[in-house]
DNA sequence: GAAATTGTATTTGTATACAATTGAGTTTAT
DNA sequence: ATAAACTCAATTGTATACAAATACAATTTC
């Protein structure tokens, strides 16, 4: 008999609940403090409790809900706090990441990966296709760098802190002002590494993550429950 | 009528089976590589798969264990390489951790209990008190840094990496000939954390991290799957 | 009427039965 | 002999029933 295509239905079903979910809390479909009872999503996703359950474990795990103990599972609630703390985080990661990438015995293919992910996403934008794809491409970017830095662990927490850091850039709407930017900002990191020097790359890091700090503090005011000014 | 004393069995038993199972792990009584049958666990803990598996899938977010789907799940491995890159995360967190500190608002309390940690540590040294509880104090005294910073998810962060590296840490008892220099180190960070100078405290914590990197290098040589010099 | 108690609905926690997957050894066809 | 196909045991994946905890409303008690 033929060998027939692959069913992506492969993929195990916590693997489904847990996507969809985290999809829907970072593109704020799912409101921060709202709740997410087990039932409810064995009738939304078709799906037995237990799947759901190991999903929202995994989500806990990344902080993107918050589980009270026989009480419910609730979208973790964004501060501006958490925003900073995220950040100040994410920020010694990348320029620890960007600095050993600058370092990389076997730079060539992911320097072209890495070109080729700042295309993509310049041409995102120019068509429009939305913030979730944008947002892709620039997870895309980091990991590349850090898959340079040729340190796996480093790429899973930048992925994990990123995943939660979404929101705030979601939230904010920063990326409407500054989506141009962040391509330019690329740029200059992409440039730096070409050069191979630690210290000009970690620079342009910093200056992005500075940069995307700013946007989003522009973007916010208002939207936050603690207020930056606390 | 009277207050009665909280059974402490209202932990659940997800949780307990995490304890035990991390604990079997970190203090190298489950060997890296071997396989944990959930229904082994099962007759072990006398407790069924669902709260096990719960436990097993939170240890492989930690990633203590690896759980290759439909097969099996395994204690993770250890490997130079994952030491070094563990130990590279570690200290840019740690280095965060002990700037934000110094620049603490509010330092007295920490200060206080910060020392009270490296009495404690001292005494359990002396005592004999094993590796399991000196890292136990080794853990507090690192996270009570994070708690001056006021960053909440740096320090679950670091109580992860921690947990992850104090693998290593046992593995290549290190702390035979270190122990009494660990607390040396810690009593020259919070000398420096004092003088509220975050570039002396930093220094501190940087020479402390690189000495335990030198310290489990020292003891290890020919334990690792790979070679350093690979 | 207020405080304590009890009941009840909702939700999570756990146990267990069964399904699906994997891997290895065995058979079978060529 | 070899490679494909087939068993079969071990293990994880999923569904579901029932237990326990929680919050809140109803009830009782004083």
């Amino acid at each position: 008999m033929q060998k027939l295509p692959r069913l992506d239905d492969r993929t195990s079903k916590v693997q489904k609940a847990y996507t969809v979910i985290k999809n829907s809390i970072i593109n704020m479909d799912i409101k921060p403090g709202e709740a997410l009872p087990e039932e409810k999503l064995v009738e939304q996703l078709g799906i037995s409790r237990t799947p759901i359950r190991a999903a929202l474990n995994k989500l806990a795990y990344e902080e993107l809900v918050v589980i009270y103990p026989g009480k419910g599972t609730y979208v973790a609630e964004v501060s501006y706090k958490s925003m900073v703390n995220t950040l100040q985080i994410r920020e010694v990661l990348e320029n620890l990441s960007v600095k050993l990438a600058a370092q990389a015995t076997n730079p060539q293919q992911y320097l072209k990966e890495l070109a080729e992910t700042i295309d993509y996403q310049k041409r995102s934008v120019e068509k429009k296709h939305g913030v979730l794809e944008f947002l892709e491409y620039d997870n895309k970017f980091h990991a590349i760098i850090c898959e340079m830095a040729d340190n796996i662990i480093l790429k899973k927490e930048i992925e994990n802190l990123k995943n939660k850091f979404n929101r705030f850039v979601i939230l904010s709407k920063s990326l409407n002002t500054r989506a141009g930017k962040v391509i330019e900002e690329h740029r200059m990191i992409l440039e730096a590494l070409k050069t191979k020097d630690p210290v000009s790359s970690v620079a342009a890091m910093t200056m992005h993550i500075r940069n995307v700090k700013l946007g989003i503090e522009d973007g916010i005011k208002n939207i936050f429950n603690d207020n930056k000014l606390d």
